[in-house]
Parts: structure tokens; sequence; C-alpha cells
DNA sequence: TTAATATATAGACAAATATCTATTGATTGT
DNA sequence: ACAATCAATAGATATTTGTCTATATATTAA
């Protein structure tokens, strides 16, 4: 649940995510999207990971990002909660 | 937008937001909810209020704080948008 | 006008985060 | 088996963030 919002307080993760919902793609795919290192994707991608937010499948020498879809949906439903309101009273 | 996210990647700040669903607050009511000083309640605020989440109005001595219900229509729109996916092809 | 209360601001500091370079591990092609 | 490519990890560093104490500002009450 933090894990959720932190990931996606990093522009550059949001821009990730939008990425992938366009299609799956490898780390060096992604990697052109982007101006800086490997090695910062690959940790903005664990991040990402460790949110549930994406999955990870082995193609030969690359690995394919993807949306864990399962998951969008609850998080839709979280957010949709956090921010249900009812103007009662008032 | 990336006020909005950075917003809500603090688990004390989507408490304040949660706490202000139920009534609107003043800073010393709302500070009873948290272990943290007045100051860093107040920073907490500050931030909540730059991502447009809540709005404020003084009565007397006191400064209440209550959600900013029309952008928060805006905002549960955002996140149905990021998290929109029609799960195409695959 | 002075004291008390409520909130905000300034400045310092520690913890968390984003980035880099260098290296390692895994897979493929020769 | 070896070299090349792809991705992850380790370790260092700079920036950002959350917190604190101290102080300033605004309002009310005496």
């Amino acid at each position: 649940m933090d894990n959720l919002f932190k990931a996606l307080a990093d522009a550059n993760r949001r821009k990730i995510i939008q990425l992938l919902k366009k299609k799956d793609m490898s780390v060096s795919d992604l990697l052109e999207h982007f101006p800086f290192t490997q090695a910062s994707l690959s940790h903005h991608l664990d991040i990402l990971k460790r949110a549930d937010l994406v999955m990870t499948e082995r193609q030969g020498q690359f690995i394919i990002y993807s949306l864990n879809t399962s998951v969008f949906e609850d998080v839709a439903s979280i957010f949709l909660n956090l921010f249900k309101y009812d103007k009662r009273d008032k």
C-alpha cells in the first residue's frame, strides 16, 4: 500500500507505466525513452515490481516487462476509495 | 500533477485526508492524531495545500482545514485514467 | 496593552531516494 | 569454450524529504 504510492511518486516511473500500457517492453527498449543509465532504470523497475505494478518474463536474453493488470484493478479501487467523498452536511 | 503524487506518497498525509473526509478540522484537532510536532504537521498540511487537495479557512484563532472537493473529482479521474487499461492483444 | 493560544516559518539534521560507475550473472551466437 | 549482449547488483554520492527546536505572526481574552 505504501509501496504503491511511493512507486507512483516518481514521474519517471509513471512514464514507465504509460509506456507499458502501450506495449510490453524489454529494459533496453524502455531505456531509449529515458536520459538516465541502465542501472537507474533497473532500480525504478525494481520499485515498480515491489509495488506489484509490473511483472517480468524472460525471453532469451531479454527481460520483458508488462503491467500487472490484475493488480491494476485493485489499484483503481484503492484510489476510488481514497477519493470517494460524499458532500454531506457542510 | 507531480505535486499530487508526491503529496500522496506519505502515509501521514493520506491519514490527514482520511480524517478530513470525516469532518473539517483545525490544526490542533488534527495534531491529536499524530505523534509528531505541530511544525511537522504544518509542513504536511502545506504540501497537501500545494497539491490543491485541501483548503483553509480562518475561524477566529483557528485555521480550519477541509478537503478541496472540486479538485477531488479531478484527482479521481486522473487515477482512473492512469490505471485504465484495456487488455487488448496480448 | 499584555498574556495566552493557534498556526506558520526558518534553520538544522538525519533518513530516504535517485543517480552514477563498476561489476556480476545470464543467455546467445560463433 | 569464448565473446558479446542484456539486465541486476554493489557501493558511492548528491538531492530530497521528514522531522525537530526555536521563533515569528495572528487572533483572542483579560
